[in-house]
DNA sequence: ACATTGCCTGTTATATCATTACATAACCGG
DNA sequence: CCGGTTATGTAATGATATAACAGGCAATGT
């Protein structure tokens, strides 16, 4: 399946994501003018879209903010994680593969088999450093 | 402040967790014979402890899971990461000092600051390798 | 054509997680 | 004792996420 075959709810939702530079709840994406015009008006019409969007990799989850975010690009090789402003909200992709095999070592060494990482931080970006 | 400075709900809500092998939500500490027997009964009540808890670095929350646990050895020198099995939820604690300095050096040059890091990696424990 | 299957959708209700608002009590330093 | 800070109690609400069930619609095999 490719982005094009993308289904209404689907796209009016990944729009709605890559149209914004802050990550979006569930309900931020329902309050949406232009999520309300096309007729999705069901919090479980923008988790179904948003559970599709997630399989493909187009979109990703911040768990620390229970929002979403547009990827920025196809799927990916390597695992990703998240940045974030504590201020502003901007949060930017960051590569984590460096992270991956110390992870995966230190799980190894416990007994586990690694399977997914969510690796998330926060801070402040160059606009917000300085003020409350 | 130390942690025989507890206050009687907060040392209810430790122990609570210090007990049990796996994370345990607000309310499923809530939902606990041994802590509705010492007369908490409000959510807030839980979650206060919970945030002053998570202060001293006695608790620490799995955002991946919504989700509390007891740390197993006082406050950290480094930054600490989880790791769960999705099956039995088993939990343990992950040290990511490693991690630290990848993140750190990548989020300055995104032009960040870093103040917290989140780590959380999921798969599963050597008991549930193998099975659904 | 028609039935079967699989996926997406709509609607309502509910479950789960977390905080706001406000009042009261306990503790401690001056 | 006063005044500030911290902890507590209670009720209500807000925010996030899923369950349950019915129906639509396109692809496919016969």
């Amino acid at each position: 399946m490719t982005s094009s075959d993308l289904t209404r709810n689907q796209q009016v939702v990944l729009k709605a994501l890559s149209g914004s530079n802050v990550p979006l709840s569930a309900y931020d994406i329902l309050d949406l003018e232009q999520v309300r015009d096309q007729g999705l008006k069901a919090p479980l019409t923008i988790y179904r879209a948003l559970d599709k969007l997630q399989a493909l990799e187009l979109v990703h989850r911040i768990e620390s903010l229970n929002a979403f975010v547009a990827c920025d690009h196809g799927p990916h090789s390597e695992p990703v994680g998240f940045m974030s402003c504590d201020r502003c909200r901007k949060t930017i992709e960051l590569p984590v593969g460096a992270c991956e095999d110390v992870l995966r070592s230190s799980a190894k060494a416990n007994g586990f088999k690694l399977d997914r990482i969510t690796v998330e931080v926060s801070g402040r970006c160059t606009d917000c450093v300085e003020g409350t």
